[in-house]
DNA sequence: CGGGGAAATCCTGCATGCAATTTTGCTAAA
DNA sequence: TTTAGCAAAATTGCATGCAGGATTTCCCCG
């Protein structure tokens, strides 16, 4: 069995998040549970539970008698959501600047000097990966669960609309030129200053995307 | 009917929801899906979902194959998430500072000047209430629904925590004080400033519950 | 040819029943 | 007396069926 001590439900909710991660269900489609049931080989039961639980990270949209939808995000929501990622990635900061453990602090370091030979190398790949870890290391970092889930799950929703950070030219090396002024402000424990390097890192990847968006495909 | 347009199992969500916030349901206890269909008069199945909800909020710890436990928290997950509001708090009060409109700022400034009443005349029942009153400002003024709702949601979970919060001398004057900061440097439009002075005011929130805690009652 | 309304269809919400797993209680042996 | 083991009871997980509301379709009228 590919049981893994997990609930149907909780699996479901798993496979329809990726499902709408990916692109196979479009914002704004319609959630059929029949169609859900059928898709992975179950009845309607765990798929309204799982429905239940997707609402509730706000990746689906559950209207009373009328069915799911995925969450369609406006362009206004997609600002909200995005403040709100930058204000808890700069908590994050903040608090690690405060609680990092030596240990932690080390492995900042090491990270952001490995991530300063992939800049060197122009590998997008690899930095687009090593920035994942850079910015877990934020989430472990700050030592408080409820914060760095809240962070995660908001990741998580703008996963789509961020796929592109790192193509236009020169963005490595200035998003390893902002890092080292966030990876600078935690490892001399300055929380404020930590708080608004990462604010402002955060923003100008906003600002990336801004520029994608607004360019004609 | 008393049916608002909501769902059963929204309306169990918020039943159960304020059972264990009033003490009905205490943490550890087991929430018996037999017991709840029969005590809200309802079938397991609408009760199902309504757990699943509340699981998503943190409310309830739900164990596979193993059933529901209102959660427990631990001395140290309750300092995580004192800590966790305290952040989103003072980011509301950031972002209030940077996008409150002028009537937002002048209802701030006006209720700041109320409360200066109550102080006064020691109503410690109407500054309670309207201490609620001044932290929904930030909620909306933060301009900022994703943030909001979050501090929302954690303000309602350590609700019961924070009851006894004004009973000690001189705190009404003291939260007074506190608020004074923060209301200046928001109309002053110091995001920063507005920042530090509502952690600082939060924090020592905290630190009046821990004094409260740690006395033997 | 377009619009409004009614009926039919579809879908969601909920109850019930069964299977599987966990828990509990009892017995027996060390 | 304590512990290991087993069986029975209880509880969760899931499927199915039915009722009520929403949506679509189609027909009739303007």
């Amino acid at each position: 069995m590919s049981d893994d001590g997990q609930t149907r439900a909780e699996k479901l909710a798993s496979e329809i998040a990726d499902a709408i991660l990916d692109g196979t269900f479009e914002p704004g489609s319609r959630l059929d549970e029949h169609m859900l049931a059928a898709r992975y080989g179950t009845s309607r039961t765990p798929v309204r539970e799982a429905l239940r639980q997707l609402a509730a990270t706000g990746l689906i949209d559950l209207r009373p008698r009328r069915g799911a939808i995925v969450a369609l995000v406006t362009s206004d929501q997609l600002e909200v959501l995005f403040v709100a990622m930058g204000e808890l990635e700069a908590t994050c900061a903040r608090l690690s600047a405060l609680s990092m453990t030596p240990i932690e602090r080390r492995r900042l370091e090491v990270l952001q000097d490995a991530m300063g030979d992939l800049v060197a190398q122009n590998d997008v790949a690899a930095y687009t990966a090593a920035n994942t870890s850079f910015h877990t290391l934020f989430y472990t970092g700050c030592h408080n669960p409820v914060i760095s889930e809240m962070a995660i799950g908001l990741r998580r929703r703008l996963a789509p609309f961020r796929q592109a950070q790192f193509r236009a030219v020169g963005r490595l090396a200035r998003s390893h030129a902002e890092h080292a002024v966030v990876v600078g402000a935690v490892l001399a424990g300055n929380a404020s200053a930590a708080h608004a390097a990462m604010l402002r890192h955060v923003s100008l990847v906003e600002d990336a995307f801004e520029e994608l968006r607004n360019v004609p495909a």
